[in-house]
RNA sequence: GGCUAGGUGGCAGAGUGGUUAUGCAGCGGACUGCAAAUCCGCGUACGCCGGUUCAAUUCCGACCCUAGCCUCCA
């Protein structure tokens, strides 16, 4: 398997420290709002590369964390005058929904901030006692000048660049670059007791801690969004690393592109962040997932409905080459075809994977013998399910209908169909394409087989 | 300004030193009472300018353009 490395800014062959114990973790939502759909992307992307890593790897341990400590969430939690263990309960609770909605499974862990305070601490006096983090007016920070690689993930000079910083740097600082380990909280702000006083951890330590504490000093791979390479994973590399007196922290960094909306990315001045609670009333969880897997993972998308549409018209194929097999069984024993698995095993290449999963579609439609069918529909499910797709049956997803739109219900949309019927037996073609074309203005599309008439919501 | 990705047919989006990506849309045909679905066929795309090469969309260089990052945003 080949994964693209951002420390090494190229394509390398994937092998394991341990293969019976491969390490993968990922930086997971800070839950002070509903998850917008570029927060979905990173969950789908990893979610694809963990059910592939554990086909050749069955001791995966995949952890995505839960940042339930931020000044966000205080921020939330002061607005509706509760604790923040409200505002992080209530929305991890609705983030792993929303993402169970897009067919991604459960990681091996989520671990919370909150759980792993003596963690934190921890490295964190390990860091200072070994000179890489100092105390200052409350605060510890890390002295970025002490870890000479920093700046190399992100393709930066950290010295001369933090010089010429266009924020304005804290008077206590040392040196422009360092950054916060731990600050202190007010008295009507979160905090824990610490060697420094009452306060709360800064942004990047918790992953440090998070890594160590349930995958070890090394892990195999880190992954997370484009924007974090600079600060966040620079600055967990230089903590990880000097808290475990020089050793590897993270050995294959991934990234993932960012998703735009309208050409740009999501903001909330610009008024375009797409909700993930919200897209589900009116799209498939299924379809917003094939869009996000649509272009390569490394690889800006842009969300627009014409992108929507295609990715429902993909699955309608796709369940549509599945429908027509209903009554056969998969073939036992048979999984995705070597093609697919390849595509996959190229830095996770899911447009070439959908691809050959096409191809699987179109065998299945022209395939006459029974074992031919039975050996698709296996490789088609399977394929299916390493992507996170196909794992409903054909007759729900055409089924599927926005909640909010008014459209016939099935009752009714069955009672229509019998009159048709009864009219066709009578060969008055008027009158059942009357029917047919009354149901098509009110969103129900009905197609005639062999074996009688079928229908789906449109 | 620094760093990092990109610019592929109507749209989305892979890939490759010389041969079909794939999907959606479109066109023609088969099938159908007509449709839909499905199958078959079609359109000769690789930002611009040089260079290397027998041959470049694919390698090299310059240029133009786009997006992201440059301290807490996936």
């Amino acid at each position: 398997m080949q994964l693209h490395n951002t420390l090494s800014g190229r394509k390398e062959v994937f092998v394991p420290l341990d293969p019976q114990r491969v390490t993968m973790y990922v930086c997971g939502p800070t839950v002070y709002s509903y998850a917008h759909i570029g927060n979905a992307r990173p969950a789908v992307v990893f979610d694809v590369l963990a059910r592939l890593l554990r086909r050749r790897y069955p001791g995966v341990i995949y952890v995505r964390n839960i940042t339930d400590i931020d000044d966000k969430i205080n921020a939330a939690a002061a607005k509706e005058g509760v604790d923040i263990r409200v505002i992080t309960d209530r929305y991890a609770a609705i983030y792993q929904e929303d993402m169970a909605a897009l067919g991604v499974l459960p990681p091996d862990f989520s671990p919370r901030v909150t759980e792993h305070l003596p963690q934190i601490v921890s490295m964190i006096e390990r860091l200072i006692a070994s000179g890489h983090a100092y105390v200052a007016q409350g605060h510890v920070l890390f002295h970025t000048p002490s870890f000479p690689e920093y700046g190399r993930l992100s393709g930066r000079d950290g010295q001369a660049l933090m010089a010429g910083a266009r924020v304005e740097v804290a008077p206590y600082k040392k040196h422009p670059g360092d950054f916060v380990l731990w600050k202190p909280s007010t008295d009507d702000q979160p905090g824990w007791d610490s060697p420094w006083g009452r306060g709360r951890p800064g942004w990047h330590i918790e992953c440090s801690a998070m890594a160590e504490a349930l995958l070890g000093e090394t892990i195999d791979i880190h992954g997370g969004g484009h924007d974090l390479i600079f600060p966040h994973h620079e600055n967990e590399i230089a903590q990880s690393t000097c808290a475990h007196g020089g050793k590897t922290f993270a050995r294959y960094w991934l990234h993932n592109g960012f998703l735009n909306v309208g050409q740009q990315k999501m903001s909330k001045s610009l008024g375009n962040v797409l909700l993930v609670h919200e897209l589900l009333k009116t799209l498939p969880g299924e379809a917003i997932r094939l869009v996000l897997l649509t272009a390569h993972y490394r690889q800006p998308v842009d969300w627009t409905d014409e992108l929507v549409t295609e990715a429902r018209k993909k699955l309608d194929r796709l369940y549509g080459a599945l429908r027509d097999l209903a009554e056969i069984a998969p073939a036992p024993g048979v999984t995705a075809p070597s093609s697919f698995i390849q595509a996959l095993e190229d830095d996770l290449n899911t447009p070439m994977a959908l691809a050959e999963l096409f191809e699987l579609a179109r065998a299945a439609n022209k395939a006459e013998h029974p074992e031919d069918k039975a050996r698709l529909k296996a490789q088609l499910l399977d394929a299916g399910w390493l992507l996170g797709l196909l794992q409903q049956s054909p007759n729900d997803w055409f089924a599927w209908a926005p909640q909010v739109e008014d459209r016939p219900s099935i009752e009714e949309i069955e009672d229509w169909l019998a009159q048709r019927a009864a009219a066709r037996r009578n060969k008055q073609w008027a009158e059942s394409d009357r029917i047919r074309d009354a149901l098509k203005a009110r969103g129900v599309l009905v197609e005639d087989t062999k074996d009688g008439q079928r229908w789906r919501y449109v």
